[in-house]
DNA sequence: AATCAAGTTCCAAATAATGGAACTATACGA
DNA sequence: TCGTATAGTTCCATTATTTGGAACTTGATT
């Protein structure tokens, strides 16, 4: 017999190893927090690929800094330091800052949810979100990435760059079949970015989750070459494609007076080459 | 003349610096993440210390982990991995998992705003939060640290600490006057502390923050040896001390049902030496 | 008591970090 | 326009850390 968890995470996808010093830290850090249980060394050795060695000096740096906390049991959870450090970065960010009475008109004309999301390789990130009623919790999505090709945000955000950065990101993405709308290569998908970028306006046809659509715009960040996008989302049974087809006019309006502001308080940064 | 904001971050608490090489990073993370605005290369270099050289390479490192990102001026932001790691690791805590059904009674029963903590050092953690009206936004405390000598939570939780280690904690807290009613040196501090113990329950008399009042209860979290505890907070014109009294059981109940469901779903972790 | 698995420590070789100083690029002032 | 100050970057010999296989300790199980 093995143990408990063990079975399971034998073929769980390992964490690629970063590269340097740091980057090995952060892939061993990332390794305990992307798992759900603690973490035994066993199941971190699995995980990460690291020797034997190198990963048992790797874990008490990682304790020392409070990044990971070791329980009695020996096993590894993540330390309190990580939620620190995000929530300073978090309530500095001044992009989010900018953006955030925007989001709360926005929702206040749809009544809808209203979602801030950041592309990062091949990701969004959700930076911030605002809905009427916490059905779960508002927070529950700050930081969380969900894959760019399938949904709203992340095609809008996707057709702000330039072709070859584009292909290059669709290289590195996976189309998985999370629907039977999602797009399952990168031709259809290019398609849609041509009338994305023509419109200025995405739409998610419940590509990423059943029953679930938005309509979304793209927003350049200026000074920092990022791509973001804001969306309004909601159950397909309350919101059809011909009302999300009526917000796309004032979500356009929404994204871009978010980009005309951030442009006047954060600075556009120096120009290019 | 100097810098745009070079001259008022002259004399701004520098982080310390971290012990080994992964301590160095963090360290010059969090002096970026811990300031206001994008950094530039000469602003953290004043706030880290270290020299220009070794400064240039651990910034480089960040960069590449997307920890911080360098916008096109060159200055340094935090960047959008912490808030995913922080994401992940916040979804996934058990403890937290284990307590929210019971925050949410709480709150129900009393209708002010609900805390979960953690002691991390001198500091509490908030870690989650339950409200009705999200006046500014719901999970905008969450990460937050506080000083523990002058938080509710914070009181609670130094009270399950043994006399040793509650010592070496206070000995490294600095006692500052948030309000008329804040404890000024370790001694008062102590001797509510013996009072907590007794009592099982801690307030708050706007020893924080003006016009906040709270009463908390401690938990203590099995298997990490971690102190934590909750409270019912809420402005003094609607939250007498009475009220507060009256509280005190049904937070002391809540603060027992939590640790006690903990101690089941978590275990208790290999026992003491 | 023997066996096995999990976790920890050791250490010489390989690698990366260190940091002062020289260098380059950009902004500023005359 | 040309110097001059300031900010940012690169260099490199020295020093410290990391590396990782193997031996060792711990503690549970039979």
């Amino acid at each position: 017999m093995m143990t408990n968890e063990a079975t399971g995470a034998m073929d769980e996808s390992r964490t690629e190893a970063g590269t340097g010093t740091l980057g090995k830290a952060i892939a061993v850090l990332e390794a305990v927090v992307t798992a759900d249980g603690p973490q035994r060394f066993t199941d971190i050795l699995a995980r990460s690929g690291q020797p034997r060695g190198t990963l048992h000096r790797l874990l008490s740096h990682l304790v020392e800094e409070d990044l990971l906390i070791q329980r009695r049991d020996l096993s590894y959870e993540p330390g309190l330091r990580l939620l620190t450090l995000a929530y300073r970065s978090w309530s500095a960010n001044r992009f989010r800052d900018v953006a955030e009475p925007h989001l709360q008109r926005l929702h206040e004309l749809t009544g809808e949810t209203v979602h801030l999301g950041i592309l990062r390789e091949t990701e969004i990130v959700y930076v911030d979100k605002v809905e009427s009623r916490q059905t779960v919790r508002m927070s529950s999505q700050i930081g969380k990435a969900s894959p760019a090709y399938c949904t709203g945000i992340g095609k809008a955000a996707l057709s702000l760059l330039g072709q070859p950065q584009l292909e290059r990101v669709l290289a590195r993405t996976e189309f998985h079949a999370f629907t039977s709308h999602t797009h399952r290569s990168a031709a259809t998908l290019l398609a849609e970015i041509e009338e994305i970028r023509r419109d200025g306006h995405a739409f998610d046809r419940e590509e990423h989750e059943a029953e679930i659509r938005c309509v979304a715009a793209p927003i350049s960040i200026p000074g920092g070459e990022l791509a973001a996008g804001i969306s309004v989302t909601g159950p397909a049974y309350r919101v059809t494609m011909e009302q999300l087809s009526a917000w796309a006019a004032p979500v356009r309006e929404v994204a871009r007076a978010i980009g005309e502001e951030a442009v006047i308080r954060l600075g556009p940064g120096r120009g290019g080459p």
